[in-house]
DNA sequence: ACAAGTATGTTGGAAAAACAACAGAAAGAG
DNA sequence: CTCTTTCTGTTGTTTTTCCAACATACTTGT
């Protein structure tokens, strides 16, 4: 596991805990990890979850299908990004959402009783960790109202206009790669793909953006709105 | 201030937490409190949050309206309720939503530095707070997670469908009183008001619901879709 | 280089939502 | 109580999305 500990050093959750204190820590927490395939599933929706994770490597989606297969993705996960941190109260029931590898993936996993019970003695910096913990889930909870702004609009186009604008801002560059393929991006707003993939074309045509692949950039006519 | 020892008593971020010790972090955390009538707004948009806060008394909307004038419910705070935790974080960024109040209301403000960092003396149960702090964020995320999944059905019905059976498993009753009035509903939903009308009237006919006012019941021909 | 599979763009018809306008019911103020 | 305002439901029209089917482009593996 002490591998690791470059990587943990650079996530929001270790932010400020030095190599000593996160390796004395991967012990107190209880660390392990695993790999998934393509494909492979690292939560099921209704299983509860009892450990905090951080993905070391890969990628995944938080998605959930209803019962007539419509597929909504609520976040992609990148590597160092923390997720099953909404779980981390006791009696916070099920996980609503399942957590997918979309490429293969290593996933390491933290005793979620553990971080939430400071131990006596060894973690002097437990309780930073406790910190870094609250910080991570309110920028979640932000990020969580931001996507609620996109999806509260009406029309396609506006729903666009919103996440792109939103990720322009955040990649603090008016040309920017998004996370997701056409597919993905429809099941993200909760559109039509093929519709969604039609109002792209248009909002081309009338001068807003530009794209190729996953890469889109903004144009100044766009701003004006 | 001690006046609201008994209700802070009950809250989630003061839960387990004795009168004394409450007393002595009213001070600690440099709380405050501010009276607000019908209408006022207790954040505005794009406002810089530095105080978590509690609502003493009377009822909130977390609300936005969009350059267009469409307005968009993120969610409702009644008496007990904790909210600008988001905000917690430095370098949160600025809020996102206004808070308005929708009746009278008193609210109760905690310095959000104090919160976050554990004071030298005196308060032994600050630890608590914090972790308490860490349950209800991670609560409000698995809330935010439950009103995406409203949001992202395709169909009025189904967005009402969504809402109304968790409204119901929440209060444990196939009878139950919702937050909202239909205008309210339709926002928080992201729904037109008179379309939505529309189909809980046929809801209705369909043998799916019954409602008079905001008192809703589920019947059971809804159960088996 | 080729074939098979996947991703993206395009179209037309069906379904649904948004919008606007109005009528009746309920709530609140004086 | 009466008047005024707000809330709710209804209807018809316009706009937008959804859906299904298909064509083309791009990837991947062999």
């Amino acid at each position: 596991m002490k591998k690791y500990i470059p990587l943990l050093k650079r996530t929001n959750l270790f932010s400020g805990v030095g190599d000593e204190e996160i390796a004395a820590m991967l012990s107190c927490l209880q660390a392990s990890e695993h790999a998934y395939r393509k494909g492979e599933y690292v939560f099921h929706q209704g299983e509860q979850v009892e450990h905090i994770t951080i993905l070391a490597d890969g990628k995944l989606c938080v998605q959930r299908d209803d019962y007539w297969g419509n597929r909504s993705i609520i976040n992609m996960i990148d590597a160092g990004d923390m997720f099953g941190e909404a779980y981390a109260s006791p009696g916070s029931g099920p996980i609503l959402n399942d957590v997918v590898a979309v490429e293969d993936s290593r996933v390491i996993f933290f005793d979620i009783k553990k971080v939430l019970t400071v131990c006596s003695s060894a973690c002097r910096f437990h309780s930073m960790v406790v910190q870094n913990l609250v910080y991570a889930l309110s920028e979640r909870n932000r990020q969580l109202v931001q996507k609620l702004g996109h999806m509260s609009k009406r029309t396609t186009r506006e729903k666009l206009i919103s996440y792109l604008s939103e990720e322009s801002g955040r990649q603090h560059s008016g040309t920017f790669v998004i996370p997701f393929n056409r597919q993905q991006l429809a099941d993200f707003l909760s559109v039509d793909r093929s519709a969604m993939s039609n109002e792209l074309g248009k909002m081309r045509d009338d001068g807003l953006i530009r794209f190729e692949k996953n890469r889109f950039t903004l144009l100044d006519s766009l701003k004006e709105k």
